[in-house]
DNA sequence: GCAAGGTC
């Protein structure tokens, strides 16, 4: 490797970010012959260049080791291509990228060049994963551009701890071209996909609604990121049906669920249950005992470390990682961000117990765990993830606390610490019973547990087990149940996520990397997508929704994760090797183009989708462009960029150019365009061309009878019909009657200098336009705001829990758009649609079933079908098993119950 | 002004 003793090499060392530079510095300067550690400036303020001296495999260098702060450089597109309205989004498929040292970076770029003039060697001491390994090209790349001859080494280390510091010096391998190759692949797609959309939806929509939810909409962005949009779900509340039974014995009480679960079949739920009424004898069929383990943990990965400490502690996972990062720097636990979940055999894993035996509250668990008579240890079990990079978080070094530690830092530290304890211990064991029952051919199950041993549940406090006692039964058994209730209940929407299950949903799709899943949650609410409740919970806003619904109605299903997942398995692919660079991003980049596509084609989804929930702003004041379209020909008047058709949030159309606001050239179109696509037919006569036509279809009411409702027609000039039908019916733009050289200009210009060419067109918008352009297209938006008010938010009491229940959209083919309170109270299942609880229907559906049995003996259970959906009044059979008189629930006769009815099943 | 990925 390096040549002998002799005259000390210099090395240039970088590190990813400088407290690690600062850290892995401390540790390799720790020896006699080190000189000392030494700190000087660097360009960079935060990046400072430590001194010292140190052998690897036996030559001396002189260490100089410096830090960049993540990536150096960033994928951008050529200047050309960077404004906004510079190109069609389209044209970002295949812009020219670059790759570059952004400006706030390039102090450190000068440090990196001129230390490795004066060096020999490079080593980079990047993390070891993907990222770290791009990182570490980008390094490379400004250090061989002041520097040629340098010997480029990478270090590999997962913990910041001397021993495996010090084996990373002295066993240097080379960085990995194919490692580093995927995240450029990625890195490209992101960019594109990122800007083409966001450029797309962001001029289409922004200044077509009202989006309530800020006051300056102009700078709105509404971004599109892979992993911002597929967490946004639809949801469908839905009411279901279930019997429940008790027993109260001497030896306790004994709850039964029906093992049908829940019926969301009314008819069919009431009728199995008025048979159950009808004979509520229970026979005990089945009693099963056995012992059952429950496992403990598999070792931490960042993704479960995250989503514990978020369900143990509400600790949101951002403040985790910068809690862990902490703990990591100051070499109490391993690297936190990984993957992996199993050991490898070459862990000391025992050493890791010992270090924990003088804890003054876990010492004396980890003293019985290395204590063989206690038969507790169990080598752990591994989940089946292996990053190659690092291994499960784990403690590296003892500490019954620090002073400087924050409540945080005591937690996290004890998570770590308690969970490895956990994977190292034998599982708990219980002993469960389980009682099957059968009434009227209904069977349910009830089960019961002790607990024999406790094991890793000792340790593990943040677990219970919960141990609960049912009566002895026997088999053949009979017995009247205590009570016997139809309840009923919603389906909770299941966007009321946790950030736990936020976290495991992304991990199990593949969103994100385990160091960003919390970035992304977190730009999820900065770009009001979702909100997150006061108890961590999180939901979909109305533009979340919105957004969502748009694209799924365009037939397939863009904003699903497996598009990600799809191209993480292809970055892996180029990682290993087995696929090129080039062909990943080939293929993605068509596939996305392709989908690019199709969005645009079917934008009128994303608009419709954007009126449920918004209501349609006035602002088409020709300050801005409207909606992108596809392009007609080259404009004429700038010379620079495409002319446009586009479509104002009024509905009416116009031909504009790209390069608005400095070109101003556009060509209005008659106000009684309902419809207007742009097609491949290129016009013959006019010129400079090519100029595309446009297929129209007009209101026929607002045409002459003498003219055809659909017309290929042309701008560039040559179209009479197109000319005659604007003098008609005037044009779509607001501005008809005030606007300066109206009636003069068919391709009109307001800019000053271009104000002769004006009177060379024809056309001119003899009638005012208002009578013609619909203004009445409010529909659902309307009632929406009026629903929720002024400031966008509405809430009733909740009828069952008095929490407030917050105003929701239903986003089901059914109900689309139809408003509902549902409570957000913890099993509270409270839900009313908003027209129910204004028109003064505001009995509670689906509450919990305790006041089901309630309101059941007040309401009795003579109500019609009808009434279905609004109460949940039940039978109820008493102790003693009474019957209670009443009539049939499926047509209402008293004369027979529902499951003797001759209207059944109809 | 846009992505996600590093990090300050």
């Amino acid at each position: 490797m390096a040549g002998g003793g002799g005259r000390p090499l210099r090395a240039l060392n970088v590190a990813e970010k400088p407290s690690v530079a600062k850290a892995v510095s401390g540790i390799l300067a720790r020896n006699p012959s080190s000189g000392g550690l030494r700190v000087r400036e660097g360009r960079s303020r935060y990046n400072k260049i430590f001194e010292f001296n140190y052998a690897i495999q036996n030559q001396q260098f002189h260490m100089a080791f410096t830090s960049v702060t993540g990536h150096l450089m960033e994928v951008e597109f050529e200047d050309r291509y960077r404004k906004w309205h510079s190109c069609d989004p389209v044209d970002l498929y295949h812009a020219p990228v670059k790759k570059h040292v952004p400006h706030d970076k390039s102090d450190i770029e000068k440090t990196l060049e001129e230390e490795a003039r004066k060096s020999q060697w490079l080593i980079l001491w990047l993390d070891c994963d993907r990222e770290g390994e791009n990182i570490a090209f980008e390094v490379v790349e400004v250090c061989t551009r002041a520097n040629r001859n340098l010997n480029i080494w990478r270090a590999r280390f997962s913990a910041l701890i001397d021993r495996e510091i010090h084996y990373a010096a002295q066993h240097l391998i080379r960085p990995n071209q194919l490692f580093a190759d995927a995240v450029d692949v990625r890195q490209e797609i992101d960019l594109r996909i990122g800007a083409s959309f966001t450029r797309f939806q962001t001029m289409l929509l922004r200044d077509a609604f009202v989006l309530d939810f800020t006051t300056d909409d102009k700078n709105v962005i509404l971004s599109y990121g892979p992993c911002q949009f597929w967490e946004i779900q639809s949801h469908e509340p839905e009411e279901f049906w279930t019997i429940n039974c008790t027993h109260n014995s001497e030896e306790g009480t004994a709850t039964f669920n029906w093992m049908r679960g829940h019926l969301f079949d009314y008819t069919c739920a009431t009728i199995l249950y008025e048979m159950c009424v009808q004979e509520p004898t229970a026979t005990v069929t089945n009693v099963r005992q056995q012992e059952k383990p429950k496992y403990p943990p598999h070792p931490l990965s960042t993704i479960e470390l995250e989503k514990r400490a978020s369900r143990y502690f509400r600790m949101s996972s951002e403040q985790t990682m910068k809690v862990a990062e902490d703990l990591y720097q100051a070499g109490f636990i391993s690297y936190p961000r990984t993957e992996t979940d199993c050991f490898s055999e070459r862990t000391d894993l025992h050493r890791i117990v010992q270090d924990q035996q003088a804890h003054p509250i876990w010492g004396s668990y980890a003293q019985r765990l290395l204590d063989p008579e206690s038969g507790l240890w169990r080598n752990p079990s591994g989940g089946g993830h292996d990053d190659k990079a690092h291994p499960p978080i784990h403690p590296t070094k003892f500490s019954s606390g620090e002073s400087g530690w924050s409540q945080d830092h005591h937690k996290v530290y004890e998570l770590v610490v308690r969970h490895f304890l956990a994977c190292v211990s034998q599982p708990a064991i219980g002993a469960e019973t389980t009682v099957e029952i059968d009434i009227a051919g209904e069977q349910f199950s009830a089960s019961g547990r002790v607990i024999i041993a406790k094991n890793y549940l000792d340790v593990y406090r943040f677990e219970t087990w919960g141990g609960s006692v049912i009566p002895t039964y026997t088999y053949g058994q009979q017995f009247t149940p205590t009570t016997l209730t139809l309840d009923s209940g919603v389906t909770r929407p299941p966007p009321l996520l946790s950030e736990a299950d936020l976290l495991s949903c992304m991990d199990k799709a593949g969103i994100g990397t385990d160091a960003t899943m919390h970035d992304h949650i977190k730009k999820l609410l900065d770009r009001f997508y979702a909100t997150k409740d006061s108890s961590m919970r999180f939901s979909p806003t109305k533009l979340g929704e919105a957004l969502v619904m748009g694209y799924d109605d365009m037939g397939y299903e863009l904003w699903k994760p497996y598009l990600r997942a799809a191209m993480e398995s292809d970055m892996k692919a180029v990682s290993m090797g087995t696929k090129s660079k080039a062909e990943v991003l080939e293929a993605c980049l068509q596939q996305m183009k392709a989908c690019f596509l199709d969005a645009r084609l079917n934008k009128g989804k994303l608009f419709e989708a954007m009126a449920v929930f918004f209501e349609r702003s006035n602002r088409s004041n020709g300050n801005e462009p409207y909606a992108i379209g596809d392009v007609l020909r080259r404009c004429g008047l700038c010379q620079e960029s495409d002319m446009v058709l586009r479509r104002k949030p009024d509905g009416n159309f116009m031909v504009g150019c790209l390069g608005y606001p400095q070109c101003r050239n556009v060509v209005w179109l008659p106000g009684s365009v309902s419809e207007a696509a742009v097609t491949s037919n290129i016009c013959s006569t006019c010129s400079p061309g090519p100029v595309y036509m446009i297929q129209f279809k007009f209101r026929r009411l607002e045409i002459p009878p003498n003219y055809n409702v659909d017309h290929l027609g042309c701008i560039g000039g040559c179209d009479n019909t197109l000319r005659q039908l604007v003098e008609i019916c005037g044009t779509g733009s607001r501005n008809n009657s005030n606007m300066p050289g109206r009636g003069q200009g068919h391709t009109q210009s307001s800019s000053s200098a271009q104000s002769n060419s004006r009177s060379q067109g024809a056309w001119h918008t003899a009638h005012s336009s208002s009578s013609y352009t619909s203004q009445s297209s409010r529909g659902r938006s309307a009632q929406t705001q009026d629903a929720a008010g002024e400031d966008g938010e509405s809430s009733i009491p909740c009828a069952s829990c008095g929490a407030p229940c917050n105003l929701r959209t239903a986003n089901t083919p059914a109900n689309r758009g139809r408003k509902f309170y549902s409570c957000q109270a913890q099993g509270c299942n409270f839900f009313i649609w908003e027209d129910n609880a204004n028109s003064g229907g505001t009995v509670p559906r689906g509450s919990t079933s305790r006041s089901a049995s309630t309101s059941s003996r007040r309401g009795g259970r003579g109500r019609s079908n009808q009434s279905r959906g609004r109460a949940n009044d039940v039978a109820f059979v008493s102790a003693t098993g009474e019957p209670i008189s009443g009539r049939c629930f499926v047509c209402g006769d008293p004369s027979h119950f529902a499951n003797a009815c001759p209207n059944r099943g109809r």
